[in-house]
RNA sequence: GCCGGAGUGGCGGAAUGGCAGACGCACUUGACUCAAAAUCAAGCGGUGAAUAACCGUGUGGGUUCAAGUCCCACCUCCGGCACCA
């Protein structure tokens, strides 16, 4: 064995070792129980950072372990590859988005390769490849055949520096969510896939995913954002129409002051057409539709408002309320209508304030205590109606459920679900993407591309930066084509698919990567499914994995797939940060994957990146650090050298008091660390007990003593073994040298055997009230009455004792003795 | 505003209600060395001469023989949603 630790060569050895002997393929085989480990598939961008490191490394421990405990695993790797950047490389510098993707792809896969990751290479997909994005195409097909993708004219999310439009998850903080510039509002036709007929299943089968963080559950929850309520109707005699309003507060009807339109509202030019001040309520519309949407829905923004001049009945009251328009309501949820009820809403109760409105109390709280005189705000709780006729005296809940009969009775309205999840927005006016399979007929309309046909092929004859319209339009190739029903002339479709459609079924994909029949073989995918554990970062919360989970669902509705949700189980993994900020070009702060593997190897970097910080909280980067778990890695290299040497010696049958505990020491680690590993990712806290059987070992040797050859083996093996999903290459060349059979990660792990966790004695600490002041050493099968005796002999424990009575002794075998005195 | 999460040494972080600070980083001292690196050893929450004692897990209360951990109130930071009727 070498005496020195050099990662670079056996790394490289070993990686070339596993390549050539297909250690890591994986192969469908219903008889045996599976496990299926994906990380978030990496767009292409051209090198790895240090949070793709985090996530493969956390993944291949999770693939290593499960597969050392007998399950199938399945640990694929592919390219999210369509995209912008490859665009705008191609504008910017010439290149061809499919060259300078393939080309990162190829940088991108050499690194991971370098980090011994234990990835099926046979089954990498890659969404910008004509095998992947043909089946791209065909389930949009079977969305557009279940009448879930469609074609609509709709207000829609523009940003001008990505030059296409955006989904509304895509929308973050009113800005872009790739490139932060400013979004505005765009009416526009453009294809949508109908989520919203999937809300209420996507929000109730949150419930069935124990394995996900609370946070993203809650996350979608908002997200989808499900209200009851009533939707029914004001009679507005005046223009002899209805309007309905929206409300998940109908026992507060009573309380009525005004209706509230949004300036948007279909009815507000008849409304307003013969006003007096019909200049000012144009005026004031015009504003308002004019204010960006981050201006408009700030609720830091003053409530503004004008009357129309017009009156609604309140159809249970019967009084005339006027109608304004406004600027708190939006015209895009509910109805565009509200009911202003000021006692029972915040909003409506300033809005009543400011303009002067009647503020009529109709809940009184379950105490029956509010005075309503001095009432400075709306009562927005549960309670008691008051002033409201026939209801008056019911409970909030009973009056509501009473009136959602009452409505329906008078035919005036109906129960409502309402959600804020909107339809999602699939076009996009960009080349580098899947095109949309859709061929426009002046004769026959919107067609599909016959099955047969698919893939739409992406033409290479465009030009990129050629003004308002998709680049796809530039092409002189690909828009003019026959109607595939009447053989007549046609164009095609121009825009290209959102790429987050690419990464909702790519999980599917892996299970049957060279499928060119179909998008994947159902009884394949069934074996697999679901993804046993997903790894990504937090970012992806409520875009990628409700995009995912909608998409699994249509296809288990097409009978394609088994399962109606795509993860189990969900890590969000932390950021990778450098003195305390993410890293970024900008600020200077980037470390580079390669630099470190380069310097210290992949182990080292695996090793501390797991060990510096829990999976799922941020993780500051520190090169010092790096240098504690490369030391590790020496003092493990020198000490099982010493340890196999210790191992070929003779052995002997009986193991010394020293030695017993030693054993005693691997067993609880390896105890600790199974228990860190399955089901957990208490990886930080795996290796720092690993470290401590090293620390273990060491304090043997240092003290001048042997290991018995017996024992020496079993920690030199069960050490590698431990040691093995975290640091793959160190461990596998000791494992050879040592002379072991096979590869190190084909091994079982390893148990523990709990005969020797057996103590005799255990030290335990002895308070006096509360305090600890003394400790002892007791036999495990001693009395209470003795360990009582033995702690009151303690000097300090009888000096605390002296002159006072004794009231009771706690005493907890193996834990604590307490005794407590007056 | 609403909903989550988190506050522990100089730092990252450990602790099924039972000896707070495991493991690592940094630091100090020592051994080895001509010297340095590497390695090894000892120390390392605060006050303190101390192997004494007291204090100490965001703050204030409480439960308990015993609280970082459980309960109540509050403070701060981070994240998500945000005029969704």
């Amino acid at each position: 064995m070498q005496d020195k630790y050099v990662a670079q060569d056996i790394e490289k050895k070993w990686q070339a070792y596993w390549e050539q002997n297909h250690t890591d393929k994986t192969n469908y085989d219903p008889n045996k129980k599976k496990y299926y480990v994906l990380e978030m598939f990496p767009y292409p961008s051209g090198n790895l950072h240090m949070g793709h490191v985090r996530n493969y490394s956390i993944g291949d421990v999770v693939a290593r372990f499960k597969r050392m405990k007998g399950f199938n695993v399945l640990h694929p790797m592919g390219w999210d590859s369509f995209g912008m950047p490859a665009e705008n490389a191609a504008i910017q510098r010439g290149i061809a988005p499919k060259d300078w993707t393939l080309s990162n792809i190829d940088n991108m896969r050499r690194q991971q390769k370098s980090l011994g990751l234990s990835y099926d290479w046979d089954r990498e997909v890659a969404t910008c490849k004509e095998d992947y994005y043909k089946w791209t195409q065909w389930i949009f097909e079977q969305f557009y055949k279940k009448g879930l993708a469609f074609k609509k004219e709709a207000k829609v999310n523009w940003c001008d520096h990505c030059h296409t439009v955006l989904a509304n998850e895509q929308v973050i903080d009113g800005k872009c969510w790739r490139c932060d510039n400013q979004v505005e509002k765009k009416d526009l036709k453009q294809w949508f896939l109908k989520i919203t007929a999937y809300a209420d299943r996507l929000l109730k089968d949150l419930d069935t995913l124990d394995g996900w963080p609370e946070r993203v559950k809650l996350m979608q929850k908002n997200w989808i954002g499900r209200s009851e309520g009533a939707q029914f109707a004001f009679d507005i005699p005046s223009i002899n129409k209805k309007i309905e309003v929206y409300t998940t507060r109908i026992d507060t009807v009573y309380g009525v002051s005004y209706v509230v339109l949004a300036p948007e509202h279909p009815y507000v030019q008849e409304l307003i057409k013969d006003a007096p001040n019909k200049a000012d309520l144009d005026a004031f519309i015009h504003r308002i539709r004019n204010l960006s949407e981050i201006e408009r829905t700030s609720t830091e923004v003053e409530k503004e408002g004008l009357f129309t001049g017009k009156y609604a009945l309140n159809p249970f009251t019967g009084q005339e309320v006027p109608i304004w328009i406004a600027n708190y309501v939006l015209v895009d949820y509910g109805t565009g209508a509200v009911m202003g009820v000021p006692a029972g809403d915040e909003r409506d109760y300033k809005f009543a304030k400011k303009y002067k409105l009647p503020i009529k109390w109709v809940i009184q709280n379950p105490d029956q205590t509010l005075d309503f005189d001095q009432m400075v705000g709306a009562y927005t709780d549960a309670g008691v109606l008051v002033n409201s006729g026939d209801y008056t005296g019911m409970t909030t809940e009973d009056a509501r459920q009473a009136l959602y009969k009452a409505i329906e009775d008078k035919g005036i309205g109906h129960k409502k679900v309402n959600y804020r999840l909107r339809d999602w927005l699939i076009s996009r006016q960009r080349y580098w993407g899947v095109p949309i399979p859709v061929i426009y007929c002046d004769k026959c309309g919107e067609q599909l591309v016959p099955e047969d046909q698919l893939p739409v092929k992406l033409p290479e004859d465009v030009v990129f930066d050629g003004g308002a319209i998709s680049p796809l339009a530039t092409s002189k190739t690909f828009m003019h084509t026959t109607c595939p029903k009447c053989g007549g002339p046609a164009t095609r479709e121009i825009d290209t698919i959102d790429t987050f459609i690419d990464s909702s079924w790519y999980f599917l994909r892996y299970t049957d990567a060279h499928n060119d029949k179909e998008a994947f073989n159902k009884q394949i995918a069934d074996y697999w499914m679901n993804v046993d554990q997903y790894i990504g970062g937090i970012e992806h919360a409520i875009l990628h994995l409700l995009y995912s989970r909608f998409v699994v669902k249509v296809l288990h509705d097409l009978d394609l797939v088994s399962v109606d949700e795509p993860f189990r189980g969900l890590l969000t993994q932390g950021m990778v940060l450098k003195d305390g900020s993410k890293m970024s070009k900008s600020k200077g702060n980037v470390v580079s994957p390669e630099e470190i593997v380069t310097k210290y190897g992949a182990d080292t970097a695996r090793l501390f990146i797991l060990f510096a910080a829990p999976v799922d909280r941020d993780l500051d980067w520190s090169d010092k650090g790096v240098e504690g778990s490369y030391r590790f890695l020496n003092r493990v290299w020198r000490i099982i050298n010493t340890y196999h040497e210790f191992a070929q010696e003779a052995k002997r049958n009986q193991l010394t008091k020293e030695e017993t505990a030693l054993r005693r020491e691997l067993h609880r680690v390896l105890k600790k660390v199974t228990e860190d590993l399955d089901g957990k990712f208490n990886f930080n806290t795996a290796i720092s007990t690993i470290m401590e059987l090293v620390n273990a070992m060491y304090q043997f040797t240092d003290q001048g003593k042997t290991v018995e050859a017996g024992l020496a083996d079993e920690i030199v093996r069960d050490l590698l073994l431990l040691l093995a999903p975290f640091t793959p290459h160190i461990t596998e060349e000791l494992w050879h040298e040592c002379g072991y059979e096979g590869s190190v990660h084909q091994q079982d792990w390893p148990d523990y055997e709990e005969k020797a966790l057996a103590v005799d004695e255990v030290e335990i600490a002895v308070q006096v009230n509360g305090k600890v002041r003394g400790k002892m050493t007791v036999s495990v099968s001693a009395s209470k009455e003795d360990m009582q005796e033995q702690a009151l002999a303690l000097p300090k424990v009888a000096e605390y004792v002296a002159g006072k009575q004794i009231i009771k002794a706690i005493i907890i075998p193996k834990k604590i003795v307490n005794i407590v005195v007056k």
